[in-house]
DNA sequence: CTACAACTTAGAGTGTGCTCTAAGTCAAGT
DNA sequence: ACTTGACTTAGAGCACACTCTAAGTTGTAG
């Protein structure tokens, strides 16, 4: 597939992922993404791969995962394949963290369903006592 | 119950909710819990409804609701009975919000199963190698 | 070759939600 | 009356995650 060599100028990235231009470059400076490689030594060139890694990057920002514990795993994955257990590790912990998130979400869905219920059935007996 | 007319002060309602002295102030001072009362003029006293309230805004707080928009609803909860119907509004809007969220999550949480999955046997590979 | 849009960096600024400090007042025990 | 610890206010400071600015460089179309 000669598509997967294809490369984007930054702002093409930030078109596809959503993120600025702005972000993707913060993202690279603090390490959540590696150097991009430079077409001309100066103009970044992001490759289908390092798109793959910004989206994914997003979707641990959507868990609530802060950004020192992005790096953290960024750090890993670029050291390479002896820091697959530890990134088992982070994943797993990552897995339990969401899990218990879901379930206080759940939780507090069951509230706002019955304020929801209690304040509806309050009015519809303010509307009973005007229309007497 | 004579016990519902018991007062407290402002680090034992710490102690109950959680939050900090300095952030139980602060909720009173942008709006989000009504002017304390207070004894001897100076010193708050919280009465269990204080407190109730108090922990249902960090259920909302919880469900990622921002300070702006706990503050409206707030108000309108001071304003009383009239406002009934603009607070179903917004709680049905934050159910909307939080049952997609929790959609999102559990997408997300379908990757992390999968990274784990595929990391895990790529583990187990390295390991068949080694003692191989 | 020139215009001009898109890119570059270093570093400053912003919004949110706290969190702490300084300086002082109050209440209870001895 | 005095000490001690909890309380008070106004306002400064902080961590996080961006977001923007200034000043300059690069790349492409006419």
């Amino acid at each position: 597939m000669l598509n997967d060599q294809e490369l984007f100028t930054i702002s093409q990235v930030a078109e596809i992922t959503g993120l600025s231009v702005h972000t993707l470059r913060y993202y690279e400076r603090i390490g959540l993404i590696r150097p991009i490689d430079r077409a001309g030594n100066t103009h970044r060139r992001y490759s289908s791969d390092d798109i793959g890694w910004v989206e994914f990057l997003l979707k641990l920002r959507a868990t609530g995962m802060a950004i020192q514990n992005m790096k953290t795993y960024a750090e890993l994955q670029r050291a390479g394949e002896e820091t697959l257990e530890e990134r088992v590790e982070m994943l797993k912990t990552l897995q339990f963290d969401v899990k218990a998130h879901i379930h206080e979400l759940n939780e507090h869905l069951e509230l706002i369903r019955h304020k929801i219920e209690f304040y509806s059935a309050v009015i519809a007996g303010q509307k009973q006592e005007t229309s007497a």
